[in-house]
DNA sequence: TTTTAAACCCCTGTTTTCAGGGATGTTTAG
DNA sequence: CTAAACATCCCTGAAAACAGGGGTTTAAAA
């Protein structure tokens, strides 16, 4: 029987807990390492470069280095590290995202563990999953797409950061940033600052 | 030996699992309820008033009926029903809210399933289980306590709604929901609408 | 009983946000 | 090649937020 070596990363220990359980009861998988943030694993990748990878499970959400980030350094290594997204959230901008950032796939945290082991089994076959998004997910925020720029910019509006400050911190003008802060809001139909951060809050690209 | 019933409350089903396969292993815990929204809970409370719970364990952040909302229904009836809290979040702050909700316990979700257990255990024994903050959490954060007005309007403007549109929910003048913004502001040391909006959010007074 | 905290209201003035335009050059994809 | 899409910049005006004061009444705590 072929084995499988994983890696997890999740900041919530229980989360952890559980998946352990999960796939513990399965032979062919290897947990190898299990961490709170995305940092250590890319430490982990760096100290050990001829320990095979085949999978690395993370949450986007985490401290030190989220999901996201985790994945794009993984995947700029030429090795053959698949990776799969777990998260709290579950609608079409994020598994956009997901796409763009090159996953492998994606599974809610409210999924069934039939659904994780598939997604699992698929992505070791060299196929991609991706979950379909459920009925409690947002309604038409599938079109929804923020531009790298606008990404910058709704990052720092969510870190408290005022108009002019993100205009001296990107070297742009503070008009600039203006027409991106409205770009913004019409984008994700929102009415300000407050739902500006809720959307950055959900698609993780902030922390707490 | 005596047997506990136990009811779970949990928006993600694998954490949900996790609890699951932690709790099944101890044979003196029965669960007879798990469910994604406290309103469900409820429900079941209503149609089995004979049925003895001795404990509760729920998130915070939930839709339909959060964990705090589902608390005080809770202890509003004259059973002997104990609630654990475990939240992903842990500082003071929420801890304090806790505490003056009546709750039983709280438990990060990062803690190990040790922890859990314990706090379980203690509980059921009639004591408080409180989960020490780790160094994690928000420094001098101890101090912040905001009052039901207080929370009445951060909710809202969270909410995204304006100075006036709150004045007109609550009843009250422009002034004095200005009032309350600035005091709020200053309390928990932020800057503008994205920081209210976090603290919301972590503190569980919106959902999303 | 005095003090304190909560809930409520008001004023002035500045900064920031929001809504509505318009504009130009550069990439990118069909 | 050529039409989008992206990134950049500018303007006006209104609305909202933010900063820093002021105050009263009521209820609880010291």
């Amino acid at each position: 029987m072929q084995q499988y070596n994983l890696i997890i990363a999740d900041d919530h220990k229980m989360f952890l807990d559980g998946l352990l359980s999960i796939l513990d009861s399965k032979k062919e998988y290897n947990i190898i390492l299990t961490s709170k943030n995305g940092k250590n694993i890319v430490k982990y990748l760096e100290i050990n470069p001829d320990k095979k990878i085949d999978l690395i499970i993370t949450d986007i959400s985490m401290p030190e280095l989220n999901g996201i980030a985790l994945n794009k350094i993984v995947k700029e290594g030429n090795n053959n590290i698949k990776t799969l997204v777990v998260s709290m959230h579950n609608d079409h901008e994020m598994i956009d995202t997901l796409i763009e950032n090159n996953v492998d796939g994606f599974v809610p945290k409210n999924a069934e563990k039939e659904e994780l082991l598939l997604a699992i089994k698929t992505i070791l076959k060299g196929e991609k999953y991706f979950s379909k998004e459920n009925k409690f997910s947002k309604k038409r925020a599938s079109e929804i797409k923020l531009t790298k720029r606008e990404i910058d910019v709704i990052t720092l509006i969510a870190q408290e950061y005022t108009t002019n400050e993100i205009a001296d911190k990107l070297f742009l003008s503070k008009h600039t940033i203006e027409s991106y802060r409205k770009k913004i809001i019409s984008k994700l139909n929102v009415r300000n600052l407050a739902g500006l951060t809720k959307y950055a809050l959900k698609m993780g690209y902030i922390e707490s």
